[in-house]
DNA sequence: CCTTAAAGTTGTATAATACAATAATGTAGT
DNA sequence: ACTACATTATTGTATTATACAACTTTAAGG
């Protein structure tokens, strides 16, 4: 039944979500972290974006997104650019280190995955893809939808 | 191709991780977060249990889950047992309003995530769940072959 | 016994986050 | 054009989850 399939994804979600916090937080790879990388990850491929934007699409607070990109900048990682139009407003775009970086901390992250899917079929793992990204989105649509 | 998956899986998984932080956060159903979540599941389900274990299973510090489990057990939902054999060692155990508390938070998570789920099929619900239960595993295995 | 190991707790540090206060700039109503 | 309000971003402060280190009490092995 369906709600025999929701209890266990509620757990099994929470679980995830230890698992990965544990590996992402001990292993360390490079320079950078799930944030970093989620936010050189959306410039690099999405453009570049300033700090409201990006709240808004991770669902941080702006206060936080200001400092992991002060971080990045800091790292030159990314640089700011000055709205022409608002002089209050800035973008970030990626650099070429960056862009490095991102590429070096995906190859790691990717050599770690590819150790526990290894004993996964091809099927599974582009199941497992579809649905954690059908998730992302849905999430994403109500969050829109949402007053807030 | 499977690398694609992989790139795919790597991503979404920092997404994912990223979104349900978000929603645990905010949201404080109720008087317990993820992490007591998880201890109160664990000891419910499987037994008590001391610190040690429970830090091994969840791959924290003990000394995280010591003061994990003091907060549980200072709003009594868990008690501490004594073990018999040895004096250094407790265990804890649920107690009644510890599982009513875990009870209602898994309520609150469900309809939440039935929320989510809505559109989802049956068959893709079952699927999302077995894998995402497969993951765990997995690194379940792979954390127990490690040296560390 | 004496030394070393193990189970927990407590102190301290760090990192990611939110919320509040602030600064600078833009926008609208009169 | 002036005033009031809104918006963009930063910085200060607090909280929370975590790890590591120091310590206490107890157990186990020579």
């Amino acid at each position: 039944m369906k709600i025999d399939s929701l209890e266990s994804i509620e757990l099994e979600m929470a679980i995830f979500v230890r698992r990965l916090t544990s590996i992402t937080a001990d292993k360390k790879f490079g320079n950078i972290d799930r944030s970093a990388y989620l936010l050189l990850h959306q410039i690099s491929t999405h453009g570049c974006a300033g700090v409201k934007t990006l709240a808004e699409i991770f669902q941080l607070d702006i206060s936080t997104v200001s400092r992991q990109a002060a971080s990045l900048e800091q790292k030159d990682y990314v640089y700011r650019i000055p709205d022409p139009l608002d002089r209050r407003a800035y973008t970030f775009q990626i650099t070429d280190l960056g862009k490095q970086e991102l590429e070096e901390y995906k190859q790691a992250r990717s050599i770690r995955l590819k150790e526990v899917l290894k004993e996964w079929t091809e099927d599974e793992c582009e199941t497992f893809a579809q649905l954690l990204k059908k998730f992302n989105l849905t999430i994403n649509e109500i969050r829109a939808k949402e007053p807030n």
